[in-house]
DNA sequence: TCCATATAGTTAGGTTCCTAATTACAAGCC
DNA sequence: GGCTTGTAATTAGGAACCTAACTATATGGA
């Protein structure tokens, strides 16, 4: 334990936020701006404790994602299917599926219909795996929130993803 | 570009996670469960925009928010202290340091004070490139949360920042 | 004063992701 | 049918973090 020692942080302040945009002379919003930087905060931090969370079951945040995906497309799905709906590179998920194989939660098969293909099928040990974490997963995960009411939730569902619609802004161009 | 490729996703969906909690016989509030789930893919992909963002520029998001630290404490800070401020370990401070001293934005100076301690002081020219990159960076942050009224920012902040603090439901015990 | 313990910074090695290049197969067009 | 172009998966190499172990200096008792 060494990078998130405390339990402070509020870290990025509204007078932070205030005094850099005064500082280079730009009429940007400070509250935007924090809005922003606060979320990013929050996003490291959340992906920081997630990889905690699952290294806990021998797993990683990827390495689960990946088989609760195959899980609910009833067991089985193409490396390439699987990178889309997880959203990270065809490279990336040969690696998951590397690592998950190794383990023996999930298998490879070639593709009947396409020679270039191939086939990840959950295992039976893969699915015990889900079913061994789920209990504690999915308490902690409601425990996070536990802090919002479920009109809160509501809300807060909403709003980021209009935020999250809004993330193409840091890129395009 | 590979990972990102469509613009779709409003990717894990309520239906989803009332599935998985029914499957597992669980209790858990679907809801909650999204909640969670949505902002941890909303934290990866603003990572990851994040680190394009700033590639433009030459710099990663880590040197960026050094950059920025170090010049919102008046030009200089002890490796250590960056490390707390940024919530990165020292390790990866020093790794930081190194690259923005080999760029010049950055320059490191014994404490006069610790035989043991560093300075880490920001040069003129990465005061420059802070200056450079400002108008662009602000622009941007203020358009990826233009879709939210100001508002639903100061809700979004609350809601955020009771979230933030149930982070550590993930890591504790 | 001396020694045990704590802290500052670095180094070594591992994890997770990425892009770009490679290899194999598929499919449309002349 | 043969050729170009497209897609599936992998490999190779890189970037950003991490933890653990190391070196050097500081500090606070006995």
């Amino acid at each position: 334990m060494d990078a998130h020692e405390s339990s402070f942080e509020e870290a990025p302040t509204l007078d932070q936020a205030r005094r850099q945009i005064r500082h280079y002379g730009l009429d940007s919003d400070p509250q935007a701006v924090l809005v922003a930087v606060r979320l990013m905060a929050a996003g490291a931090r959340l992906g920081q404790a997630s990889e905690v969370h699952f290294s806990r079951f021998g797993l990683s945040t990827g390495r689960y994602r990946l088989l609760a995906d195959l899980e609910d497309s009833e067991g089985e799905k193409s490396p390439s299917l699987l990178a889309a709906s997880l959203g990270v590179s065809r490279a990336t998920v040969t690696g998951l599926i590397d690592s998950l194989e190794r383990d023996g939660l999930v298998l490879r098969r070639p593709s009947a219909r396409d020679g270039r293909a191939s086939v990840v099928v959950l295992t039976a040990r893969g699915a015990q795996k889900l079913r061994d974490l789920a209990p504690d997963h999915f308490r902690r995960l409601q425990a996070m929130v536990a802090g919002l009411s479920v009109e809160e939730r509501t809300v807060f569902l909403d709003l980021l993803s209009r935020v999250t619609r809004g993330i193409g802004a840091l890129t395009e161009r």
